[in-house]
DNA sequence: AAAAATACGTCAGCACTGTTGACATAGTTT
DNA sequence: AAACTATGTCAACAGTGCTGACGTATTTTT
């Protein structure tokens, strides 16, 4: 800044006098930072982080998905999703299959491997939420998951809807037909 | 692997057959997604990151504290922390002042620029907060304020009480002395 | 059949944010 | 005086995101 380098200090807080939801801003930063710190450890001892992770569960998730769908899941790059995607295939969490129909597309589908992994990450925080919701009645229940989707962009709703009993039955256009 | 290259595909999906709460646990991952890309649209015009919006965050809800205190709401190390600090206050949006009783410490505040910065960013994301519970009552919102706080480490819940008109008048052993 | 578009992979470089480890300097406590 | 504490800083590294560019296989369009 250089103009003198005299910037006064403010000496008061900001409160939700200010017209801002601090609390529930708070709590989502501090929430969101604890769901995620029980899979991180797992991930360690894997060499494997975050991204790995989310890559791992929405493969499990819509197995049989191509990698131009999950990057549109994700919303990454196709190049950032090349480098953890390329680990997880090499340590045989998942496989490529060549698309049936279209045979430039690669079917991504987990193996046993990977689902346990997958489980194994989702299991502590299944557990989190299942403490945090001890006590709530059902309508509480409901009041989160609708707090919840209502915080999501609009046009990314129906990609919710469409994961498999969320609502829907099964994704539209795959057979996902029990191995 | 090279186990021959054979791990077979699995094509079934993970359900909430498998005992794992995978609505809210997907539903958490897109909101605070959705939730942070706000902030982050507007950091990018001062070629500022995540980081800086926490630290810009906590400076002004609670001025004055030190930089022990900081890494300690944050939980990361002091390294991490400097390389954004440095940056807030050579762009005038935080000051440092000596700390009255161990000079030693140093106390952190936002300036006026700071100030209106963080209120920027905080705007959208209560804006979307507040569109996210229209329609809820105050029982909704009451039981989503308790499912986040849940979800955080029991050991730090205290920390958010401490927070000013989060419940707690002021902070402890801080003169909130209005400027 | 040739041309254009699509799906995917990959190389190279960069930015942001987190980590360890080591060391320096002031100021406080013992 | 010695030990401890609060802060700052240098260096190196990891993980994950980005852009830009290019290559190849395959499908669609002309």
């Amino acid at each position: 800044m250089a103009d003198g380098g005299a910037e006064k200090p403010i000496r008061t807080a900001i409160t939700s006098d200010d017209g801002i939801d601090l609390s529930i801003i708070e709590l989502f930063f501090f929430a969101y930072r604890d769901f995620t710190s029980d899979p991180d450890q797992i991930l360690a001892d894997y060499g494997f982080g975050r991204a790995h992770h989310r890559v791992l569960h929405f493969v499990n998730r819509m197995p049989g998905l191509t990698v131009a769908e999950l990057l549109d899941v994700l919303k990454i790059t196709k190049q950032s999703l090349a480098r953890v995607l390329k680990q997880l295939i090499d340590t045989g969490h998942i496989v490529q299959v060549q698309g049936p129909r279209d045979r430039r597309q690669r079917e991504l589908y987990p193996t046993a491997k990977g689902r346990a992994l997958a489980l194994a990450l989702a299991r502590p925080q299944s557990r989190r939420i299942h403490d945090a919701l001890e006590g709530a009645s059902a309508g509480d229940r409901s009041a989160v998951e609708r707090f919840l989707k209502a915080m999501v962009n609009p046009e990314l709703r129906t990609q919710i809807d469409n994961l498999p009993a969320n609502g829907a039955g099964k994704i539209a256009g795959k057979g996902n037909g029990d191995q």
